[in-house]
DNA sequence: AGCGGAGGTTTACGCCGTGTCAACCAACGA
DNA sequence: TCGTTGGTTGACACGGCGTAAACCTCCGCT
């Protein structure tokens, strides 16, 4: 299970051609699982000091604090993730993994009508950020300093996007969609609503609670996105 | 006195510090627009040499290209601004008065129905996020490295809001907001949805066009907030 | 027992950006 | 002529990043 639930697989939008060969001439981790240095439960370590570390000091975050709080020297975080944007991206990954959302999104899916299913994700959506805003900050504001970064970052997005495609088409093949809807553009739209500034904006900055977000998050995307039929329980 | 050694104290980063309390007593940055350093014109020289280095090289901006940029010292910098949070505080006052809004926003809040002003709105919003994304995205995430600068950008966000809520108002006097919406949750969305990272993921992440920006996110914030007849157009 | 390699550790150094300091300097006005 | 304004040059400490080299310490193997 985990990160890749293959559905909609399709990826429209990006295409291959991640420039390659790009500076680095040693093994800066290339996406696949080959190949890593050293143990992997340090690793793993480094990757969660990595985590709180971010959750603590933000983008002040120092390569040496890391390594101190995984218990370990700064070298040995060099050896494992090549550099600075090494660890980041590693940390893409290990988000992807650490938190497993297969089965709620699952659970989203399933969900038994329109408005339900929009609830449901904006409230996974809602405890989701609530996790990962502080990493997800520092990794969307360092995503140009770094191609390998920013790729790893973007193919992450575009797999969250996939994902939400994937839960509007679900709505439309139930006929929930209103009409003036196109597959695209409400997927579009709910991707980037849902996306973790506007629940920063409002929940950080405007201090809502998370079901104040959820409800009136909910509230706006049915009634832009569902049919009249749909939002009144008619199936 | 000469070459002693730790005399400046001034570091200490910015460690956690439960900042509660927000801003001090408001003389962190020494007053408003009184006693600055120098030439105003080498100042303005300064703000735009940085706001095209920031277009440019993104969060990757030095304080030394933005003086060579400028034509000046980078200590002819440091006297204007003090430090780096210190230019970033000026340019987001300065980035207030050079694009200057205000007849903009007038135009928008004097549409003849609901659908158009925010139509109106949503055109006005692509416009300048597309100025001001860069800058805006450095200061975004920028802002919690120092307090000052923090202040002024949360300050800037909140004007931003109050102009957004001061629409939905308009619309509510006219009695085009939808029944279930209270002022306060139809400004918050507003002020949410029309943030930059919506705009970004969309128009750049996902390539739309600025056209289709506007009317996807019209018609979404259309039909969410307005009632049927401001719809429809019956006034 | 001895070897080797994996998985580190220490120490050291070069590079670069920030921030500070001191000295010097051109223009300009009283 | 003097002094102030608005700078310039040059130097330096500091800290984070990235690299390098030497060393150390188990663990498995033969």
């Amino acid at each position: 299970m985990s990160t890749n639930e293959g559905s909609t697989n399709e990826g429209s939008t990006n295409e291959g051609s991640t420039d390659e060969g790009s500076t680095n001439e040693g093994s800066t981790d290339e996406g696949s699982t080959g190949g890593e240095y050293g143990d992997p439960a340090t690793r793993t370590r480094l990757l969660d000091a990595a985590w709180t570390e971010i959750a603590e000091q933000g983008a002040g975050l120092t390569l040496g604090a890391v390594a101190t709080r995984a218990g370990v020297s700064r070298q040995a975080l060099y050896l494992h993730f090549g550099d600075r944007a090494g660890l980041l991206v590693a940390l893409v990954q290990h988000m992807d993994e650490s938190l497993d959302l297969g089965p709620s999104l699952a659970a989203v899916q399933a969900a038994s009508d329109g408005p339900s299913l929009i609830e449901a994700l904006m409230r996974l959506n809602a405890s989701f950020w609530r996790h990962v805003l502080p990493v997800a900050r520092v990794l969307e504001s360092s995503q140009d300093t770094d191609d390998a970064l920013g790729a790893a970052w973007r193919e992450r997005m575009t797999f969250r996007q996939a994902t939400f495609r994937g839960m509007i088409e679900t709505l439309d093949e139930r006929g929930d969609l209103a009409v003036a809807w196109t597959v695209d553009d409400a997927a579009g739209v709910l991707y980037a609503v849902a996306h973790f500034d506007t629940w920063r904006e409002l929940v950080v900055r405007l201090a809502w609670s998370d079901d104040r977000y959820v409800d009136v998050m909910s509230r706006t995307l049915s009634t832009a996105l569902l049919s009249d039929q749909a939002r009144s329980g008619v199936t």
